[in-house]
DNA sequence: TTATTATTATTGCAAATGCAACAAAATCAT
DNA sequence: ATGATTTTGTTGCATTTGCAATAATAATAA
């Protein structure tokens, strides 16, 4: 029964896929809008989080954020207690794109669920939260380098 | 409700990141062992079907075969009949490689799956396929340059 | 048959990705 | 308070990724 994380794999490479042709328009590139929402969301939140959310290496976000800042998009500032922190925020830039990248996502969502019922839909959900919930604890584990026996 | 897709990114970069880590004790690199399953399990697959049974570029997809051939892992033959296609075999070294594969994939399932019973895990892998096969219609419209509407 | 289109594979480029190593500040333990 | 550990951020390097363009064969149409 491995086949339930592969047909997570393929729903999640071909919407990504989808999301960041379409993103191009936006001036944004590959994996970018991922950070910009949530930023959008969260605004104050820094990078360690963000990467914890979206489940990338720190540097692959560091990276994409200060590409986000560069491009304008988001602006990234010092906090006073804690020297060590960056909190981020959008500027009017991006959250003038906000709205665009949720509603592509809203769209790919509904195509994604297109025959699903009210019921269905919301089990879907639950579903995933509690799977995702589960992952993550060895995700985690795994990036600090324990090893997982099987 | 644009979060069903997000759940569905986070859990797969999690599980992909988690098998790229552990599956460097077989010397596969990023993504290498996506296409070996799948080659194992149908021998004889040509690397355009490889690519759309994993939604990946085919660029990616031939990158990834080639060096999975280099390192010996899988062997590609030409075809007498149709010269353009190239099928794609996994050699001893592939075969050796792949219940490894199949048992860390199997665990992470596990995992994802934690706490669920017999009747959710039938019911989650059902909504994914159907999911999937909504989704894919759209990927591969976008992917040969189709605009969306929405 | 010949011309057009679709399929399959490859390569050049530019960019993202991630591990490892590092640094600095914050938190925790003793 | 001092030392050890954790948190947060950064950079170097090697690698993967994907779009675009190209080529060659196969399939379809005219």
């Amino acid at each position: 029964m491995a086949e339930i994380l592969r047909e997570i794999g393929m729903i999640s490479r071909a919407l990504d896929s989808i999301s960041n042709i379409e993103f191009k328009e936006l001036d944004l590139t590959k994996g970018q809008y991922l950070y910009l929402v949530r930023i959008c969301e969260n605004p104050s939140i820094i990078q360690e989080k963000l990467a914890d959310l979206i489940k990338v290496d720190r540097a692959t976000a560091a990276r994409a954020i200060r590409k986000l800042e560069i491009n304008g998009f988001i602006v990234r500032k010092n906090d006073e207690e804690n020297k060590k922190i960056k909190k981020l925020y959008p500027t009017n830039k991006g959250l003038n794109a906000f709205p665009f990248i949720i509603r592509e996502n809203t769209h790919s969502n509904q195509v994604a669920l297109g025959g699903f019922t009210q019921e269905e839909t919301e089990m879907f959900y639950q579903l995933l939260c509690r799977a995702r919930r589960n992952i993550e604890v060895d995700w985690k584990n795994v990036k600090k380098g324990k090893k997982r026996v099987y």
